[in-house]
DNA sequence: CTCATTTTATGAATCAGATTCAGAATCGTT
DNA sequence: AACGATTCTGAATCTGATTCATAAAATGAG
């Protein structure tokens, strides 16, 4: 079956192709400069080969939205493998996420839009599978440190799913995304540095939890401290010079 | 000017006329079943004039959600009139924002997706101010409710912006109505009653943030009779048989 | 290596639906 | 009642996604 392998693995190539350029195109013309004969003609293929590998166009960008969790997956599992304490490591993973915000500016905007009912009921079911599969090894990452945390003695579940823990967490992180990408809304409010306020409500989540050792989540120095520790022990690699 | 005023008294009640009959389509179809042409001719006229109107689609739908936002604006200024501790009235925003999204299945649903770059960019400038403006409202009610936290001494909000004190509030709301909505997500982690555990996770950070009295997040029985009692105080119109 | 067969790629044609705009109808004024 | 101004109309236009008949390439038997 060495010929089947072959062409599986051309053809996945072709469509990583196809993922990168659309990607790109995205990252160019934003969401609404996305057309699919411009991703084929890209890539030096006709219209029809694209349709080979999406069923349409949202088929397209669900799966685009995949590629990008699978390297967002790669930030919760450093928090998993990191050995400190594990408010330390939850809060990471809330870290974890803005610096990845930072990285692929286009990828919380895109799961905005993918997640809405337009996009997500016309994409195939098959995309649909793909993305949350793609998505399942991050809530296995918390489950991970929830589940240090209770043995550890950091943290009391009261008998509620693990999960439920940090679905706060989750949420709101989620929801502050959301915030940033709708143009005007913050600023409506005149708040400023978003991420910023989003790790000091975190901090007073936790502290509501029970998660220890608890932390004033309006102590500036602390919270600094930690997020700088955060980023040059976990993160140095995506760190030079970006400073939230 | 009694011929002005009747031309602009005529014209809103057709602009009226267009959200109503285009929201009732949502409603009907989904996003995705909604159609300038149909709308118009729902209502009895021809396609043009819808859009003199609205600039484009983008723009009715913007439109609609402001509508929608208007609705639910009336649901933050009870929790600001009633007399209740403070603690007590930022809880039943939730609540609230709970029943106004069983009463308007559509809104939150729509609203993710008018924020969503595609639409929002293509939207007119005008729309987009008027939304943020009918969406003000809100953050004055819940502004006042921790103004009088603090003067009450339920509160200490360590001299960060009044508003920042509810941001986590605010964030993880809208995360949860997203999340809500992405058909697969929270079973995939076989998370259930989504909206109740919102307001556990709200319970806890609201304790986090230190206000004043303290409540037990994983205090079923208490957090059902503050539940109860809320809906029947406060929304007692808008509660007959719903029971989230 | 050649040919018949199967698979895949092509891109012009089709289609859906948003948007426009030239003409028709209505309004307000004198 | 007549005239210019305003508003309405819906068929025509336009954009861009999607399809599909045809061409090209790959396969594999002889």
């Amino acid at each position: 079956m060495a010929i089947q392998d072959r062409k599986e693995r051309q053809l996945a190539e072709r469509e990583q192709l196809f993922l990168d350029a659309a990607r790109q195109q995205i990252c160019q013309d934003g969401l609404l400069g996305l057309q699919m004969a411009k991703v084929a003609r890209a890539c030096d293929y006709a219209t029809g080969t694209l349709y080979q590998h999406f069923s349409s166009k949202e088929d397209l960008l669900v799966a685009i939205c995949s590629d990008l969790v699978d390297k967002r997956v790669e930030i919760f599992n450093r928090l998993v493998a990191w050995d400190a304490p594990t408010r330390e490591r939850i809060f990471g993973i809330a870290v974890g996420d803005i610096i990845f915000a930072h990285h692929y500016p286009e990828h919380f905007r895109l799961a905005q839009f993918v997640f809405t009912e337009v996009v997500w009921q016309a994409a195939s079911a098959k995309r649909r599978q793909q993305l949350l599969e793609a998505s399942k090894p991050m809530g296995d990452a918390v489950q991970r440190i929830i589940e240090d945390a209770v043995a550890a003695g950091d943290l009391d579940h009261r008998g509620r799913p693990l999960l439920e823990m940090t679905l706060g967490q989750w949420t709101m992180t989620l929801g502050m995304h959301n915030l940033v990408h709708a143009e005007g809304v913050l600023e409506l409010y005149n708040l400023r540095d978003p991420y910023r306020m989003l790790l000091r409500q975190l901090n007073a989540l936790l502290n509501g939890l029970g998660w220890q050792p608890q932390q004033d989540p309006f102590d500036e120095a602390a919270l600094e401290v930690l997020v700088q520790r955060i980023k040059r022990t976990v993160f140095a690699d995506l760190c030079h010079d970006c400073d939230e």
